[in-house]
DNA sequence: TCTGGGGTCCTAGGACCC
DNA sequence: TCTGGGGTCCTAGGACCC
């Protein structure tokens, strides 16, 4: 029986659940902005038919957006997260395998049914998920991931379609993958595509079929992954453990840049804390501190600083994290800048399962099992009424500086006051 | 005036060892 | 006078993804 790799993501995710929590912006023009009402990050179908570009800065954009009168929110993520979290459970009862692959996007496994046709199958997937949820998904079917993403664009694309597409059943693929922009394959970005394009190669078909030895000389196995995808191969497997993770990050950009210590260290005491927290979540350690700041890209003297520390026990306690931390905000800071950026990356994490524990240091080990009480105390409150119910002095939340998000909506999905209330007569 | 954030994988080159 | 070479591990940086 051959299996199927199937490709399901939320349509425009984040401006469709704005549509889901509030009914009043369904079939209107509807943009999300990025972290401090930065950039476009998503698009209602009505915006995206209107021209206004994914990925722009938005006060370029807001005198044409008002022109055209279309709706702005910021980024609402505690929302999406959890809607993803709902989207992903109904997904998961229904494939054999699931790889999560971002907030908006899963790849799955399923075996093919005697007739081979899964139209049915994805067809009550789809009404299932917009039934419960009330998010509309697209399905890419295909025999391996690069297929199933191109699968899922044809999905996408062509309307009679109706949000499916299976690849994979199609005896002549070519007058479909010559349809295919070489910027929309999977795994080809910017640079990559340009080259192709110097090349005279334009589309996935032409890609599929050029010379093996050209794009192995000049992007390796890379690029050679790509092509054999294309061929029908399988090379990228399907990574069903995804929630390990290999690197756990946290960073903002503030409202208005920062020129003292003071407001840094706050800063990176409030992003350590939050990365604890993630790490606390997965069951991981982190053994590697990064902490990072700049100024603005687009500033004529452009400043940026890092510093790094090994952690000598790996740890996922914040108070240990936190006092790391300070020192190297310490060591990056200096007085002359205009800060608009920090962030903390913690790296070589491992579960916590194995945790080493220092030989001789018998004197703080019961401190230590104090300061894990703490932190999972912290945690279990601020899961159940609401992350900052609870934090540490050193990173007092709502600064001045913190990213604005003047347009956000309400977490209708989680707090109990934010439930809509419908009057029934 | 305002330009996001969080990930993964690959590779070249340096350090080190014998 | 003449001074190797191969293997492994690590890391920074680049490219890509959503």
């Amino acid at each position: 029986m051959s299996k199927a790799i199937i490709q399901i993501d939320g349509n425009n995710f984040y401006a469709s659940c704005e549509q889901m929590i509030d009914p009043s912006l369904r079939g209107k023009g509807l943009v999300i902005l990025s972290n401090n009402d930065g950039c476009i990050i998503s698009r209602s179908a009505e915006v995206r038919k209107s021209g206004i570009p994914m990925g722009k800065p938005y006060f370029k954009l807001k005198q044409k957006l008002n022109k055209l009168n279309i709706e702005v929110r910021s980024s609402n993520y505690e929302l999406y997260g959890d809607i993803s979290n709902r989207l992903m459970s109904i997904l998961s009862e229904h494939c054999e395998k699931l790889e999560v692959y971002s907030i908006d996007e899963a790849f799955a496994c399923i075996t093919r049914p005697k007739d081979q046709n899964l139209n049915p199958w994805a067809k009550h997937i789809r009404a299932l998920v917009y039934q419960n949820i009330g998010i509309p998904i697209s399905i890419g079917i295909g025999v391996n991931k690069v297929q199933s993403k191109i699968a899922n664009h044809i999905a996408k694309s062509i309307e009679e379609n109706a949000g499916i597409f299976d690849m994979g059943i199609i005896q002549n693929k070519d007058q479909y993958l010559n349809l295919i922009e070489i910027e929309k394959v999977w795994g080809v970005g910017v640079k990559m595509s340009k080259w192709f394009r110097r090349r005279g190669i334009t589309n996935a078909r032409e890609l599929r079929d050029m010379k093996r030895e050209e794009i192995k000389y000049k992007f390796g196995i890379v690029g050679i992954r790509i092509q054999n995808e294309l061929k029908g191969e399988i090379c990228i497997p399907l990574n069903s453990n995804s929630l390990q993770r290999k690197q756990i990050s946290v960073s903002r950009s503030f409202s208005y840049p920062i020129s003292n210590l003071e407001e840094l260290s706050l800063a990176i005491s409030h992003y350590i804390l939050i990365a604890c927290a993630k790490l606390r979540k997965y069951n991981q350690l982190c053994s590697e501190l990064t902490i990072f700041t700049n100024s603005s890209l687009y500033s004529r003297d452009y400043f940026r600083n890092d510093a790094t520390s090994k952690l000598e026990i790996p740890s996922n306690n914040s108070v240990t994290i936190l006092k790391e931390s300070l020192l190297l905000t310490k060591k990056i800071f200096r007085p002359y800048n205009k800060l608009t950026k920090a962030g903390v990356i913690m790296k070589k994490l491992q579960s916590d399962k194995y945790q080493q524990r220092m030989l001789f240091n018998t004197k703080d080990s019961k401190s230590d099992l104090q300061l894990e009480y703490l932190d999972s105390k912290i945690d279990s409150i601020n899961k159940k009424y609401g992350s900052n119910t609870l934090n540490w002095a050193s990173s007092v939340i709502e600064k001045d500086w913190s990213p604005s998000r003047k347009k956000l909506s309400k977490l209708r999905t989680k707090c109990l006051e934010n439930i809509p209330i419908v009057f029934c007569n």
